[in-house]
RNA sequence: GCGCCAGUAGCUCAGCUGGAUAGAGCACCGGAUUUCUAAUCCGGUGGUCGGGGGUUCAAGUCCUCCCUGGCGCGCCA
């Protein structure tokens, strides 16, 4: 805990008898930064004293006076006691640390020794890379960098969806429509796997041979799988492509196929424990008695195994493989219910680690039809985000320095955009997709970030005086000064709060909050021709914001550029 | 029908474990650029926090009932 809390805890404690812990829990931020920077609500004591809360606010305020060192002041306002740090004390100790202006300032050791594997985007083979499939990569590839950035070993997987019944489906489409050389072309698939589908309405047949096809892979006929093979392999080079571009890296590539072999075990297991059940002439575990209406499916009728399968086998070779403390399933709301079931069948099985399993489940997205009607791909949203970027850069062309790489820029913000369009509401609501909404450059946009961020790239660049670590920040007496010190020391707690909710959402909102900090101060806090020892303080804060917010940025995956 | 989730300004969303006059962005209106990026800033219009009841000194936040919307409900993933 930072000593100027500290403080306000002691001096609190000792006039109100209560303990320091109980101040801790209620001692709040005031809802203005004039207002000060700790505030005491007085509510709860007014019982006790049998007195109104102005006037224990009051009482207290004199009481405090005299006694106060790394605050400056008690100014009882209404039913609260707000306190004030010591300006100067506060931004030496916020902007002369040690490690201020080094990468990964503000990032923490806390999660030292601990795992947490987390599997995200898991795309199915076969089938393009819509804008649907997008959110998992996004919110997953970000808490992996929130993670990491507090000092936990990251793990992050993708269980590709690369086996299953879609794939009887797509050699059925294959074999009847399809030639040899479609095997590497994933449109030609996808179109062949679309043609299916038509076809079985017109003729249920095909759902026969298509399950016969599914069953004879699992039985490991060499045809079959020599066809999977191949359609796999299509699949994953074209989405490595599209990670490439999003940034985004795996440390593993264990699919649901990787776990074939694994999958009897979980079965046997399930059977020893006397949690199965024939009913149908499927393998299942009833979870009534545990509050799920919808039991759990091991086996098919005809002997194949299932998602849920899979995934308790996938859980039990994490766990036993990557020895996680946390495993988390960035995976859509929509299969809440299977996590239900997973959880609560580990749990049965006796996994004691079944209580660190999460599913960090997030809204739909509606209405991604593209212009021609159809689901829009990935590319198209990243290529229409770079275009307009781009037009938007030329629109304003006068106003912005020369760039060493347009489209590197437009690339850049147009990626901006929509990670931060996806990142900054909450996971768990719904939303309708808009081109508006998904590729806006101003307001609270990811642009918005990076456009603070440049703009204090450029006065650094030009104000012409170097930034100086040790430089007398006592000088910044501003309140918007202060302000944006006092956002800076929080970053690692806003850091914190993301993970613990695995919610990016409150990343983005403290960066906007940062960013916009900046750009209302930018007018009064002059570097350029102030006097040197104020420019230089000054030149340093910015110096230290901008550190910040390229921290965060990454973390969110947005590039912070130098120019834009 | 049952279960889970959501409902805050015209639109998109914030609102920490209940606490100060419910905040942003977009849109709309009016201003700001000889000076470090106007993808910006400053000001204005705009709210029965879905509805009723309850708990509390205090409810957008907790409980309950209802309304609306989304998703899910055994051999798909």
């Amino acid at each position: 805990m930072n000593p100027f809390r500290q403080e306000a805890l002691n001096v609190l404690s000792r006039h109100t008898g209560l303990d320091p812990e109980k101040i801790d829990a209620v001692l709040e931020r005031p809802p203005k930064s004039e207002l000060g920077d700790f505030a005491f609500p007085c509510f709860q004591l007014a019982k006790e004293l049998k007195k109104a809360p102005p006037q224990i606010a009051e009482e207290l305020a004199e009481k405090v006076a005299g006694e106060l060192e790394l605050l400056t002041e008690a100014r009882a306002l209404g039913p609260y006691l707000n306190l004030f740090v010591n300006r100067e004390e506060f931004a030496r100790s916020v902007l002369h640390a040690p490690n201020a202006l080094a990468d990964g300032f503000g990032n923490s050791s806390e999660g030292e020794g601990k795992v947490i594997a987390i599997d995200f985007s898991s795309p199915n083979i076969a089938k393009p890379f819509h804008v649907g499939h997008l959110r998992s990569t996004i919110i997953g590839s970000t808490l992996y960098r929130i993670f990491a950035s507090l000092g936990y070993e990251c793990v992050g997987i993708n269980h590709l969806g690369d086996w299953g019944t879609q794939f009887g489906k797509m050699v059925c489409g294959l074999k009847h429509w399809g030639e040899e050389k479609d095997l590497e072309d994933l449109d030609a698939l996808n179109a062949l796997y679309v043609r299916y589908h038509e076809e079985e309405e017109k003729n249920p047949e095909l759902a026969d041979e298509a399950r016969d096809w599914f069953r004879r892979q699992e039985e490991g006929d060499p045809e079959a799988i020599d066809l999977w093979k191949k359609i796999r392999e299509t699949s994953l080079d074209y989405f490595k492509v599209i990670y490439e571009r999003l940034s985004v890296r795996f440390d593993h590539y264990t699919g649901e196929s990787f776990f074939n072999d694994k999958m009897d075990a979980v079965v046997d297991r399930a059977e020893e424990l006397g949690l199965t059940s024939v009913s149908d002439g499927a393998v299942v575990i009833d979870l009534e008695p545990h509050g799920i209406d919808t039991p759990a499916l091991l086996r098919k009728a005809d002997g194949a195994t299932l998602y849920m399968t899979r995934d308790l086998a996938a859980a039990g070779y994490r766990q036993k493989t990557y020895k996680f403390d946390q495993l988390l399933y960035v995976v859509g709301t929509a299969q809440s219910l299977h996590f239900r079931q997973l959880f609560k069948v580990l749990e049965l099985m006796e996994e004691s680690w079944a209580e660190d399993c999460s599913h960090v489940n997030f809204g739909l997205v509606q209405g991604m039809s593209s212009r021609k009607g159809n689901v829009i791909y990935l590319e198209e949203l990243l290529d229409e985000a770079r275009n307009r970027a781009r037009d938007y850069m030329s629109a304003n062309v006068d106003k912005r320095p020369e760039l060493e790489d347009e489209e590197a820029v437009a690339e850049a913000v147009g990626i901006a955009a929509i990670f931060f369009s996806d990142l900054s509401k909450q996971r768990i609501k719904d939303y309708n997709f808009s081109w508006e909404r998904a590729i806006s450059f101003e307001g609270d946009t990811g642009p918005y970030l990076m456009n603070a961020h440049a703009r204090i790239a450029g006065i650094i660049r030009k104000c012409g005086i170097e930034v100086d670590p040790e430089a007398d920040v006592s000088l910044l007496q501003e309140p918007s000064a202060h302000n944006l010190v006092s956002l800076v020391s929080r970053y690692t707690e806003a850091l914190r709060e993301a993970a613990r909710t695995y919610e990016p959402s409150i990343l983005a909102a403290y960066l906007l909050d940062l960013a916009r900090a900046l750009h209302s101060s930018y007018k009064e806090l002059r570097v350029k021709g102030e006097e040197e020892k104020l420019a230089s303080a000054r030149l340093l804060l910015f110096a230290v914001v901008k550190n910040i917010l390229a921290g965060g940025m990454k973390i969110l995956g947005i590039r912070p550029l130098e120019k834009m």
